[in-house]
DNA sequence: GGGCCCGCAGGG
DNA sequence: CCCTGCGGGCCC
């Protein structure tokens, strides 16, 4: 009788709570394992994990987490005694989470070293993006796993589905140049759009291979939230490149109810099996295209 | 503080 | 079934 994987907020939980023991925490999936940090598997993601000062190299930065993937961790030393593979459950599932977009919650324990960890007990530090992932050899001359997350609770709250920007500029004084970086998260409707066009763009067809898979970005044509009030359906859903994705986004093209394309050259490709509404077409050549 | 050992649920 | 894992309590 295993409990369901449940990604992103659970009901009665919020940012900012106090839990005791990492009992508290399984019987509402909150995190579901008793001694593992990362709650989550290779084929759903991970949707938690605990920082709780077991390895070395995990860093903190607030909204902002190096965070080092499970195994090759003796349990009692706390020293890396062998490398770390991303074959690992949870290490694999924190690669799903970056792929698709997951939402993961975070979780600092007081063993956690960091200005932000509780004296006792855990805190529930909110939801956070997987944004990065890589392998180096880490303190102990083992190879570890290593993931950033990126804080995006805020973006979780408001409840729409969209992009957001974190400017590192006033973070790191001495940084000279700014980083923009864009986070993008979608939900399983937008995943399931992207697997039925192989993550190809819709209108250039090419798409990006990364190191943990192909990548593409699920469009909504009528935007989500205020004031659009998009709908997340799959008849206002495509699947995009960035660059498409972008374009669409700040009407700089749009597409006619016969699926040609209007500001830029082409027509947009449309699986048999994937309808678009009229009505979202419309709205997003009169409200975004044309203002 | 560190070492020992029982621990539970999920995943293969 | 067996194995793993950023617990946790208890001992020294």
């Amino acid at each position: 009788m295993s409990r369901p994987i449940i990604f992103g907020e659970i009901k009665g939980i919020q940012e900012g709570d106090f839990f005791e023991g990492r009992k508290e925490m399984m019987p509402t999936s909150f995190h579901r394992k008793w001694a593992a940090g990362i709650d989550g598997n290779g084929k759903e993601g991970t949707a938690a994990i605990v920082l709780s000062g077991g390895y070395e190299d995990d860093k903190d930065l607030g909204d902002e987490i190096i965070y080092t993937g499970a195994g090759g961790n003796d349990p009692n030393s706390k020293q890396q005694i062998e490398d770390q593979t991303w074959s690992n459950t949870g290490n694999a599932g924190l690669l799903r989470s970056m792929n698709e977009g997951l939402p993961v919650r975070v979780i600092r324990g007081s063993k956690h070293k960091s200005e932000y960890s509780p004296k006792t007990g855990y805190l529930y530090a909110g939801i956070f993006s997987v944004v990065d992932s890589w392998q180096k050899v880490g303190k102990s001359g083992f190879k570890i796993c290593q993931v950033r997350l990126v804080y995006s609770g805020l973006h979780e709250k408001r409840k729409a589905i969209e992009d957001i920007e974190l400017d590192y500029e006033n973070r790191e004084k001495k940084r000279i140049s700014s980083t923009v970086l864009r986070i993008f998260r979608d939900t399983k409707l937008a995943h399931d759009i992207k697997k039925l066009y192989n993550y190809e763009c819709q209108v250039c067809g090419t798409t990006i291979i990364t190191k943990s898979g192909r990548y593409a970005e699920g469009a909504h044509i009528k935007p989500l939230g205020k004031p659009h009030n998009g709908n997340d359906n799959t008849d206002n859903l495509l699947c995009l490149c960035p660059n498409h994705h972008v374009m669409l986004d700040k009407g700089v093209f749009s597409i006619e109810n016969d699926n040609s394309l209007i500001g830029i050259d082409g027509i947009l490709k449309l699986h048999e099996k994937h309808k678009l509404a009229i009505t979202n077409l419309v709205y997003h050549k009169e409200s975004i295209y044309k203002s």
